[in-house]
DNA sequence: GTGCTTGCAAATTCTTTGCACCATC
DNA sequence: GATGGTGCAAAGAATTTGCAAGCAC
């Protein structure tokens, strides 16, 4: 085929790959821009769970210019859209625990406060041993994500 | 009764009320410090988890000299030790997910390494809803800890 | 054109490290 | 008295912010 309709396709195609981002954007209001979109691919195409230095290496690729405060403002971005989620809730800072009583953690996703709450409260089979794969389990620490009673009341 | 008694008394209460780190201090062959013995005081007696800092703000009422560096280099002893516990293994640096389908972690505690599992392969009753305290819970994250095949084969 | 976004650099926050001095065993 | 611990200050890592110029709608 000519150069021509080459091109014609390719652009069809290319509507087409970038339509689902497209369409989440519309759907949360958010702008599109060529950073956002290639952030977007790069974060889909990425196995486990990346952190911005190695997202900002396979983005750099595509688009040599682009900044690591752009791939952090546009991570938070997509937290707060619901696009993408956080791996662990409370990260951001050493936090100490006794070593004492098993017990999980309620976790307040609007304020980060944590609390405990028994181990038994839960009453959960605890499969410990090896899993499937080949992992030794120890133990389990479970995160109920969700709103204190004071944030709430607050909305 | 005299001063002398007094004196005398206190130091044998100051003697058992120190004993618990010390013995502690001794099963896990670690030198028992003046700062050391304070730290310790004050995370058994901090409800919630504590930040660094706010240990440190602690501290420095009973021992006003003492260094931030202090309070980090030996809240890691008391981990390592296994005296505390870190609220949450995969702090450190902000990591991503896909907002998809449900699955928990595989948190390996040698390498630090995060895999995913699937939400089924649990089979957890899922208890939403408003759990006793206020708390609305709206999703669960389960952190299995334990050791991958990898660090496993190592040792 | 207006307003949101980007890239840069500087600022901040959190944590670790090197080293001289001091305490514990 | 040797070994390891402390405090200080400086370095390092991770993240955020302010701002001028550029892009999306």
């Amino acid at each position: 085929m000519t150069g021509n309709k080459y091109y014609y396709l390719l652009s069809i195609v290319n509507r087409l790959e970038t339509q689902e981002f497209r369409d989440l954007c519309a759907t949360h209001g958010i702008t599109v821009t060529h950073q956002r979109q290639v952030l977007f691919e790069a974060l889909k195409s990425m196995p486990g769970h990346p952190s911005p230095e190695e997202v900002y290496a396979r983005v750099k690729r595509r688009i040599p210019s682009i900044s690591l405060a752009t791939v952090y403002k546009n991570i938070h971005l997509f937290f707060k859209s619901g696009i993408f989620r956080e791996v662990s809730l409370h990260h951001g800072s050493l936090r100490v625990e006794l070593n004492s009583r098993s017990h999980h953690h309620l976790v307040c996703t609007v304020c980060k406060s944590i609390s405990d709450i028994d181990e038994e409260a839960f009453g959960l089979p605890q499969r410990t041993g090896i899993l499937p794969g080949g992992f030794l389990a120890e133990r389990f620490s479970i995160d109920v994500l969700g709103r204190c009673a004071a944030c709430q009341a607050k909305s």
